[in-house]
RNA sequence: GGGCCAAUAGCUCAAUUAGGUUGAGCGCCACUCUGAUAAGGUGGAGGCUCUCGGUUCAAAUCCGAGUUGGCCCA
């Protein structure tokens, strides 16, 4: 780009974004950028996979545009930055869609197509959807290494998930274990906790009553799951809680039946009694022992048939005053509590349930049934056997499959666990030596779900995934989960598996002869692969490993490690991570568990932790019901640079944001002003040669004025608050700080100081200093705003610094502060000076005087002495901003005649000596006018409220001036606290009148100038006719500063010149001009 | 059902680690200004600080119990 050239009138961002997207391309401006900062120090940042279904939502988006500003950021600190952005492409998910689109409605469909066939589809589809993503992230300016993506589906990936899992083995964390999990009856795996969703169905309710076996009396169940009564082995009751016998009658019937006492009312009310007695009065230990008939004997003859069975125990998930009756129905073979009580007793595992919830053959009268499906079947037989107490339907949150929405089922099958639960105090050791942002995601949250945590089933029955590397004996039963094996219901690893971790390993152990080069590590190649050693044969485990496993080992599989391990050692554990609140549960959990597990340490160090996108109206976004705002869409109605800027200003540190097209307009605005300021001085830098090499604001130091040393200083306490705050990880609060320096302070401030100086014709020392300390700012300031908005940084960097500095803004360093320049007296000086210049307009306003009319004097009263040397050292400038002919200043302990006084209460002081009278004083203090501000003439003014004995003193209060006849006054103050009142005296001498006509002609001139489009160089003939003849008469004084300002060469009658009439302050004027310039030329 | 977080102007958020008369930006309305300006300036409307209790002379702030929303867990 050449310096200075001519840029858009208006900001376009889309064009502007296109022409940049253009020229990083032709410069490879990503390229350099990553090679500018290689001899830097390292930073190894890992990117947290996004799932490949579906394309990019705000959410995403978001999360994508933190990464990026917080990675340009580093790089501009000078760090070698790690950016390799990574894919999660296996699991259950894609397989649902893929069957989807097959039109597969089980397992079946898929051994039919053939799992090859099938696992080919599932890649390309992921690899489909990754390019959809991966184009969008490119689209909203992220700069990662887009060539060169890790893909969980790689085989170099792969192996890091086998040598991670391998390296938990080798620490005896691997176990083959019988447990009750959670399994998909349409997906037909187990899936993980955190795959289960909570959503409120209806489901049966029913109170079951058990008749005990050697004494009269029922005991009373409750469950909404009746499919489980069939396994049912045993009654647990709460042994300290309180318990009753209750003789209850209805229709002329009496039956005793035993509740937990806190029940008995409720339990009896849905059984319909007419009338009860409580007849006994229990605790839980004395039921321990009691034993009862299984309410479904003949219906399930293979019932549970052991020592001990149907008998009340104790268990500690019994709740005598939650749901149910507080006996609790317990199968061991279907409830993970259940479970686990029931293995400390000793008893079988009785799941007669098989993995696509069909009831098998050991359910008797049910087998073959779909396990929801037989509810009604065994209500009925319940009731039939006189088991029911009251049958109806329950509202609550029931677990789902979280792909499929098909409602899951407790079992017990096979799964292989790494048994986290063994190095629990590990894992919490570990999460101390990271650091969160927020700190009570780690403390709080994120502690209690690690403490929570069972261990990890990282077994799946399913296809797309990465096969588990484990080989077992051959010719024993060691495959996909079946269902009730209670021979293995010790659970303990099994001693002779063996565990790859790479795919070296693999091809010097298999029987088969592979290249590790080129292995393809999905099941249709490993299944086939045997192990023989020591005369025995193994065969491979067929399951797949849980997708999160996949994600968990990202850490090393961002460095290809252990197939290249040229980097894990200086880089691991990553520096840096930054993902949303859901991955307390997803991927900051798998990579502890996985990094502990594996290496004995926590994988990250630093965590930054985002919240969700939400709807404007703070809903949920939600991809299913069409509830979502389209980041495509916000691009094309505002570009990426004031989407970014948008989703940037928003906290990143766990509080959800909320989506707002306002604030997205808000942005544009921001940027706008951003591009005027720019693009304001280029026409005047370009006309006079100004060379920023050349003339740098160190050679015009000595022809700086005030408001340039004040806004470098601003420039450099924005600059240290930035950093701070990029530092605590809040670019929010950092962008905030630039913007407010952008537009308050250059903008609105700054460029109407300076912009009489560039408009001087001649060259001047001044004009100079203006153009370099200008240039310094906008030159800063892309850069410091370059990670946010980088496509409009690129252009007004590239417009400033042409050719001499580097080819891409994103390769400057952050800029630094520098001390020289700070000055925080100038800086309060001038908010001090701001706040009576704004106090000094609004007085204005008042008195019906425009700022374009001088006032013959301002009067600031000044409450301290801060403002009086503010003032004392600024006289000119404030002269100046408020069109003032001259400045008066009162000192705090003088006083200004002519005023009228009022107090303000200040309640700190009044509380503590008031009491409860406080309010009541200070309404009186407010009300108070007084012509003297003394405590006595106030005492005596509130001396209502006071009591004898209580005065009011100097802390209590301070006084506010009220404003005298003729002069409009109006306070001013700082961070809310009063400094002091402007006064404007607004009386009109002729001199005054005739600079306010004179000005009033000037801006319409110029205003007619602009209509014409005229060249701000422009010489014009100027003809004016003014009615009244005093009016004419003042604006004449003043003739020679019309003529300068609007560049009126000559005064005369202007023929087919631009003519128009106006009306200024009800006098009315006919001006015409003419444009020379064609006369000129065709002499 | 449990845990964590949030709740202040129409919207987004502040309110100085530890109570003292609730503020800003955006939006809206009116007026005004304009040779960088789809800008700017001034004013206005808009708040039982989610509810109910408690502590205190005094609570947006501290404590307790709820309500709503988000996330997590069961």
């Amino acid at each position: 780009m050449s310096r200075f050239g001519e840029v858009d009138d208006q900001y376009d961002p889309h064009e502007l974004e296109r022409r940049v997207f253009e020229y990083w391309d032709e410069v490879d401006a990503y390229e350099q950028t990553v090679e500018h900062r290689s001899d830097g120090e390292s930073f190894f940042f890992v990117d947290g996979p996004p799932y490949t279904s579906g394309a990019a939502h705000m959410g995403t988006t978001w999360n994508k545009s933190l990464k990026d500003v917080y990675l340009r950021f580093f790089r501009m600190q000078g760090y070698d930055v790690t950016d390799r952005p990574g894919y999660d492409m296996h699991g259950l998910p894609i397989e649902t869609r893929v069957e989807e689109r097959l039109g597969f409605e089980n397992k079946k469909d898929i051994e039919e197509y053939g799992e090859e066939n099938f696992i080919e589809a599932c890649k390309d589809y992921a690899e489909e959807q990754l390019e959809g993503l991966q184009e969008d992230f490119q689209d909203f300016g992220v700069w990662m290494d887009w060539e060169d993506p890790y893909k969980t589906v790689s085989p170099e990936y792969m192996e890091a998930a086998w040598w991670g899992f391998s390296k938990a083995a080798e620490r005896g964390l691997v176990e083959k274990g019988h447990r009750s999990i959670s399994q998909c009856p349409r997906c037909e795996t187990a899936i993980a906790n955190n795959e289960v969703e909570y959503e409120d169905v209806e489901d049966p309710s029913i109170y079951v009553k058990f008749d005990l076996a050697d004494r009269a009396g029922k005991i009373v169940i409750w469950t909404t799951t009746p499919w489980t009564i069939p396994a049912n082995t045993f009654v647990a009751v709460d042994e300290e809680g309180d318990y009753v016998g209750v003789r209850a009658e209805k229709d002329g019937e009496e039956e005793l039946l035993y509740v937990a006492e806190a029940k008995h009312e409720s339990v009896l009310r849905e059984g319909r009694y007419d009338d009860y007695e409580i007849v006994e009065e229990l605790t839980g230990e004395e039921l321990l022992g009691w034993s009862y008939e299984h309410p479904l004997a003949e219906e399930v003859p293979d019932h549970v048939d052991a020592e001990g069975a149907f008998e009340v125990y104790a268990a500690e998930y019994v709740d005598t005053h939650g749901d149910g009756t507080g006996l609790v129905h317990s199968a061991p073979g279907h409830g993970e509590e259940d479970f686990e009580r029931g293995r400390e007793l000793g008893f079988p595992i009785f799941c007669p349930v098989g993995g696509d919830g069909v009831y098998t053959e050991d359910a008797g009268k049910y087998a073959g049934q779909f396990v929801k499906d037989a509810d009604d079947e065994i209500i009925a037989d319940l009731d039939d056997n006189g088991a029911l107490l009251a049958s109806g339907t329950v509202d609550h949150s029931y677990g789902h499959c979280w792909r499929c929405d098909t409602g899951i089922i407790q079992i017990v099958t096979d799964q292989w666990f790494i048994t986290i639960t063994d190095v629990k105090d590990e894992l919490l050791e570990n999460i101390e030596d990271s650091e969160w942002h927020p700190e009570w995601a780690r403390d709080n949250r994120f502690q209690d779900f690690v403490e929570e945590a069972p261990d990890w089933n990282v077994s799946r029955q399913r296809y797309w995934g990465t096969p588990l590397p484990v080989w077992t004996p051959e010719d024993r039963d060691d495959g996909a989960a079946t269902a009730a094996s209670p021979e293995h219901a010790d659970g303990r690893a099994d001693e002779e598996m063996i565990v790859i971790g790479t795919r070296e390993e693999l091809a010097e152990r298999v029987d088969q002869d592979i290249d590790p080069e080129t292995v393809d590590l999905h099941k249709g190649t490993v299944d086939e692969l045997t192990i023989t050693e020591d005369g025995t044969t193994y065969s491979r485990v067929p399951d797949v490993f849980d997708v999160w496993l996949d994600a968990s080992v990202a850490s090393w599989g961002t460095l290809n490690y252990p197939e290249d391990d040229s980097r894990f050692d200086e880089l691991w554990p990553a520096d840096f991570i930054l993902e949303a609140h859901d991955q307390t549960r997803g991927w900051f959990w798998s990579q502890l568990g996985m990094g502990t597990a594996a290496l004995g340490d926590i994988p990250y160090e630093e965590v930054l932790m985002h919240g969700h996108a939400l709807m404007p109206d703070g809903r949920a976004m939600s991809k299913s019901k069409d509830i979502l705002i389209d980041p495509h869409e916000a691009i094309d109605r505002h570009g990426r640079d004031v989407m970014r800027m948008f989703l940037l200003s928003n906290n990143p540190q766990g509080d959800d944001m909320r989506f707002s097209w306002d604030g997205m307009q808000t942005m544009e605005n921001h940027l706008r002003t951003l591009w005027n300021v720019f693009r304001f001085p280029l026409p005047y830098m370009r006309l006079d040669g100004f060379d920023p090499q050349e003339v740098t604001l160190e050679d015009v130091d000595g022809d700086l004025e005030l408001i340039d040393e004040w806004v470098l200083a601003r420039l450099q306490s924005t600059k240290a608050e930035m950093t701070a705050a990029f530092e605590d990880r809040r670019q929010d609060k950092a962008l905030d700080a630039l913007i407010e320096f952008v537009v308050d302070d250059v903008s609105r401030f700054y460029v109407q100081a300076v912009r009489e100086r560039m408009w001087e014709e001649d060259d001047s020392a001044s004009k100079e200093a203006a153009y370099a300390t200008i240039y310094r700012v906008l030159r800063e300031t892309v850069a410091l705003l370059a990670p946010y908005a980088p496509f409009i940084s690129e252009e007004i960097y590239g417009t400033l610094t042409g050719d001499e500095e580097h080819p891409t803004v994103h390769m400057c360093d952050w800029p630094e502060i520098d001390a020289y320049w700070e000055d925080e007296q100038l800086e309060a000086d001038v908010a001090h000076l701001r706040a009576i210049e704004e106090a000094g307009a609004n007085a204005r306003q008042q008195a019906g005087r425009k700022l374009r009319w001088p006032v013959p004097r301002v009067v600031v009263a000044a409450d301290d002495e801060r403002v009086v040397e503010a003032v004392e050292r600024h006289t000119d400038l404030l002269a100046d901003r408020l069109n003032a002919r001259e400045i008066e200043l009162v000192s705090p302990d003088e006083r200004w005649g002519e005023l009228q006084y009022s107090a303000e209460a200040d309640m700190s002081e009044l509380g503590p000596a008031f009491g409860d009278r406080a309010g009541q004083v200070m309404n009186a203090l407010n009300e108070a006018r007084i012509d003297d501000p003394s405590l006595g003439a106030l005492e005596e003014a509130v001396s209502d409220v006071l009591e004898d004995d209580e005065s009011i003193t100097d802390e209590m209060v301070s006084f506010v001036t009220q404003t005298p006849d003729g002069v409009a006054g109006t306070a001013f103050g700082l961070n809310g606290d009063d400094r002091g009142v402007a006064y404007v005296d607004a009386s009109l001498t002729d001199d005054i009148e005739s600079e306010g006509y004179a000005r009033e002609v000037i801006r319409r001139v110029q205003e007619m100038r602009k209509e014409l489009d005229l060249d701000v160089e422009e010489r014009i003939a100027l003809d004016l006719e003014i009615d009244d003849d005093r009016v004419a008469d003042l604006v004449s004084e003043r003739e020679a500063l019309i003529r300068e300002e609007v560049r009126a060469d000559e005064l005369r009658t202007v023929e087919d010149g631009h003519r128009k009439e106006w009306d200024v302050e009800d006098v009315s004027m006919e001006i015409a001009i003419e444009p020379l310039a064609a006369a000129e030329a065709s002499e």
